[in-house]
DNA sequence: TCTTAATCGAGACGGTACGTCAGGTCTTCAA
DNA sequence: TTGAAGACCTGACGTACCGTCTCGATTAAGA
């Protein structure tokens, strides 16, 4: 069998430092503040090193991002939909609401409004696969009964996040709790 | 009483050169891709005229996208409040959508997550206003009975726009006429 | 009259701080090792401002090098042609060794071996106006009889100068004022 | 008694190749824009290896030069001092004119401005051989008598190579055959 | 003939400098 | 007092090479 003849592998450690100082600076300074200049140093590493392995610095931090955005958004099944409902919005909300996570997401959702590459990359990697979870914990509603069989899954989605997303986008403030739950229930109400 | 004789005032054809010139560079090359430089290229003016004028190219293309939204995205009121929405809501979809306003609105957006005065110039003069006009015209529906007196006002207007920003930004496609249709049903449901 | 229309004019002071620091530098780490950057770290100026006016840094060692070089090797005319060439031999010598002019002018000149246009401003700002120099000087020599009509002043210009650039070059050390006075006895011999 | 384990196993094949790119991509480019890492390229060989066995890529080419500049610059003796240093010096002449050879190695006396180490090897390994055989062919004159036995040999060869060197450095055109024999005669005449 | 260690190709790495671009400020001159 | 022109300092861009450094893979002794 054969192997790529190979030579030198790429450094892990480098990686990881990137990635970390990616995010670091994002929380710090602001996405939009962040330069690749910065990374660099910040991690100890030269930009040739950065842009041998990503394009932008927006793809660095889809990366870093995307590690992040696994395991802070969750999606539980504990069976109770409702319940369920609210404790990924709220964990949704503290991922957009952060300094860390919130400003970077928002600054790279911002920059794929003009780098279409990134968009790509942006919805693949993080967008779809998230969609595909809350999709599926609402077909197991269904199964279970808790969710009409003539629900649109693809509705319930967009209106659950949707309102997220542009509270954020627009400054209009985060959603209280109570609003979140009145936003989950209202949603859910025609199909329970 | 006498007026100061001399003093030319602000060039009204610079003004609207610089406008115009930042909407068209922004559908040629999108919001990222402008720079104040172009803009008075372009313009025909120089850069010290622009900054005399405006703090950043956000400012401008708020500025000129202002008046754009304000005929763009009228808020009928024909008595019938499920047309009306109708209307409404496919304008702004036009307006998100169309090459020359979208990518500069979205644009824009994205400036001010990391440009506090920005983002607060946006929501002051683009933002409120318009959700002010939205909710002003549920209130009259309310009023006319169409509405419920227990609709939570504020919550249609997020579960109406939310959506169509969230698909929008996340680079989903936009929403059928359908879609949008059954958006509106939805979110009128409990309370009509 | 008509005047360029203009504009802010090329500042003076950033002009001459360009060129004093570009020969500096020079001086302290040889003419290799001299880099735009550090020109305009030292002169307090923008890259960009250096590379307006110049296109390398060779052109701003030329220009810097043609200052001096003009009041570094004058030819006197005393009357007396041996003693007026050992003077401007001498003088050249001193340029040559000089660590302020020298290495900058043997770096220029390297450097001219792979820039086409640096070499073509090298032979035209600074050879041939001191080549013309020394042929007049010569010239007038014949005029009062020193040296004879016959002789061929071109090629006693490349005896006297030749060596000295020789034996800079080829790192040969530099002529004692024996050899030097040695070497214009030889050349002059012939057509005394 | 030990021997040093060592073991030559130096890669000949290499070795050429790298010498012969050097000195191919002099000719093509310039030396000034020739790289180690295009050397490497060229030969088909790692950038380590060049730098095992050479310090930098001034010491390839001098050692490549070296090896051309031996066989194409021969001091004949046919016993006829004046039609020898008219046939040496004419191959001096196409040495340094020829795109090959002339190149490669006025950019390495040019480096030499400013890399002592280099400089040094230069003079060891190219200069003063070639001098030292000058000289010897002077002597031989002297015994056979075709040159005075108080002719200074030294600044002799400086008369002859200096503006040879000269005129090629300052990019003052190529001796002809005519300036060249008027040259010979003229430095031989006093001690002939 | 089989180790075994130097050398090889490949190329990633931390760096320095490149030459360019845009930002935002400032100066000059004309209207 | 504006406005157009454009020079200026700043700082980041993305690229080219530098010289160093691991990696297996190759290879030519000497055991």
């Amino acid at each position: 069998m054969m192997m790529a003849p190979n030579a030198q592998r790429r450094s892990e450690k480098s990686h990881q430092a990137i990635l970390a100082a990616a995010m670091d600076l994002s929380a710090e300074r602001g996405y939009g503040n962040v330069t690749v200049e910065a990374i660099a140093a910040r991690a100890g590493v030269s930009k040739k090193t950065i842009y041998r392995w990503w394009p932008t610095k927006g793809a660095v931090i889809l990366e870093a991002l995307g590690e992040l955005a696994q395991t802070a958004t969750v999606f539980p099944d504990t069976g109770d939909l409702v319940a369920d409902l609210r404790t990924q919005t709220a964990a949704v909300l503290d991922f957009l609401a952060s300094p860390r996570t919130g400003s970077a997401y928002l600054g790279l959702i911002a920059e794929t409004q003009h780098d279409e590459a990134l968009a790509r990359d942006l919805v693949e990697q993080l967008i779809k696969p998230r969609v595909a979870v809350a999709m599926d914990r609402l077909r197991s509603a269904q199964r279970q009964g808790q969710l009409s069989p003539e629900a649109d899954l693809e509705l319930i989605v967009e209106l659950l996040y949707g309102p997220i997303y542009y509270r954020r986008l627009l400054h209009l403030g985060p959603h209280t709790d109570d609003r979140l739950h009145a936003l989950i229930d209202h949603v859910l109400s025609q199909w329970r």
